[in-house]
DNA sequence: ACTTCGATGCTCT
DNA sequence: GAGCATCGAAGTA
């Protein structure tokens, strides 16, 4: 998928990335991918829960830069993986929260062993290491970068497919539906109560 | 230097 | 469902 499709509103482009597979090619040649299965815009200054432009200035500065390029925000402690939207300057994205393991599972298991294996990439932080991405390599790249890209989603996903909620782990702004989740699939991040607030 | 706060994950009940 | 580890950034002094 090229930059410019990520040029814009960020909450559309979370929605339509949903079904999209995020794939990591590694230095040995062997590929790594998912499904995309979860997705949340963020959408500084209009957003609340967008702490990026009020609060964390050198952040803002890693945030803001051209649509359609690989960035991480940290939270903590851990590296989450998104994709910026607003023009250069203006903190906007789609943070990338859950996958369906396509290719390369074993390779994921090695960088990220777990018990259960419905947890290997159920999250947004999990996902980062399950793949075996490295922040300082990768941000600041773009998102047809051979090393990790996006390939766009067979078709799109009818509005029954979607599920519309709240945003995880946030306190301003969690009222407003920017979280959006492939209905039924076990790959999504484990879900709170207070979460089922907006269906669609 | 010290404190607080998360866009999280892990490990128990 | 709850408690804790964790770490960079910001606010306070």
């Amino acid at each position: 998928m090229p930059p410019r499709h990520f040029a814009g509103d960020p909450v559309p482009v979370a929605r339509g990335l949903l079904g999209a597979t995020l794939v990591r090619v590694l230095n040995s040649g062997e590929r790594l991918s998912g499904r995309i299965v979860e997705t949340e815009a963020y959408d500084c200054p209009r957003d609340p829960a967008c702490t990026a432009g009020r609060f964390h200035a050198a952040r803002s500065a890693e945030m803001a830069i051209a649509p359609g390029h690989w960035l991480f925000w940290a939270a903590h402690g851990h590296p989450l993986l998104q994709v910026a939207c607003r023009p250069r300057g203006v903190p906007a994205s789609v943070l990338i929260r859950a996958l369906e393991p396509l290719e390369g599972r074993a390779q994921m298991l090695g960088f990220r062993p777990v018990t259960r294996e419905r947890d290997l990439t159920n999250g947004p932080a999990k996902l980062v290491y399950a793949l075996g991405l490295n922040p300082a390599q990768i941000a600041g790249t773009r998102v047809d970068s051979p090393g990790l890209h996006l390939l766009p989603p067979e078709g799109p996903l009818n509005d029954a497919a979607v599920r519309v909620t709240a945003r995880v782990g946030i306190r301003e702004g969690r009222t407003l539906p920017w979280r959006f989740t492939v209905r039924g699939n076990p790959w999504v991040s484990p879900a709170l109560p207070s979460m089922a607030l907006v269906d669609g």
